[in-house]
DNA sequence: ATTAATAGTTAAACGCGCTAAAGTATAAAG
DNA sequence: CTTTATACTTTAGCGCGTTTAACTATTAAT
């Protein structure tokens, strides 16, 4: 059974996934990126330094097409393999500076939408869903 | 400049980004639906009887393309084309009852972990989450 | 009645991301 | 030292979504 804050969680994740995916995919259009490559841009934003494999496995894909999508993005400047000195079988994937640039951007224009959201709450209203919001945010992160 | 409630509301939509593009990748990729299907589904789901261009126009595409998109939605049984009598021009999409029943679960699929989420609050911390987003929620309906 | 405009469909061609399978390089095991 | 395992890359081939351009059907304008 679902609880009443979960219910109002995924309504509220409706409204959030009709905007966000909306902005998303036209940013993706406008600067000519597909969806698979933001997609590993975030994932290798988040994970840091890793494998080929590992990044493939996060995206769901083999790791043959992980490293074709990787290539594009080497081409295109925004990430880097490295060898790994201890087992140089392994690679280690990583942003470049332009990399974390577009990961950044394109959470900007994904999310232009929430500061016009914000300014419609009363000073009080804000802190309130302000607070609401950081407890939410600090149970996330233990959930990873 | 970026009010305070702003950055949290960005801070949250990139741990809410990150699991739920992932949970949706996957169940595409298990149900051997596209991410472009899925967009269009919800697309229709939430513009209700709309014609072919529209649709086009929101998901940043050409018409042809729409038109071909939907063929696959329509041979799938997810959705349908009907004439408008008025003016036998336009054509008026919908989503049939499969349709509808892909938007829940897909969504559903998204959103598994945010259930796991609701449960680390307290009672007392959900009644006050569940304000905060109740607020947002209004909200957010003025945009639209 | 023509002519022009609108909405949608169809066809050809292209790039992309995917997989499977073969290939390369390095490390570990016997 | 030889064999086996691991991590990644390369190649060939396929389906999908896209665009442009041509085409059909319907409505509006002159």
């Amino acid at each position: 059974m679902r609880s009443f804050l979960s219910q109002t969680l995924h309504e509220w994740m409706h409204i959030v996934m009709r905007h966000s995916m909306r902005n998303f995919i036209l940013y993706a259009k406008e600067k000519n990126y597909s969806v698979a490559q933001l997609n590993a841009l975030y994932r290798i934003h988040h994970k840091g330094a890793c494998g080929i494999s590992d990044l493939g496995e996060e995206m769901g894909v083999t790791s043959a097409a992980a490293s074709q999508l990787l290539d594009k993005l080497v081409q295109q400047g925004l990430a880097v393999r490295t060898e790994d000195p201890q087992d140089r079988r392994n690679k280690r994937v990583a942003l470049t500076e332009a990399g974390e640039r577009i990961v950044q951007e394109s959470m900007a224009a994904r999310q232009s939408w929430l500061d016009l959201l914000a300014e419609k709450l009363t000073q009080s209203e804000q802190e309130q869903v302000n607070h609401s919001l950081r407890l939410l945010i600090e149970k996330a992160k233990t959930l990873e």
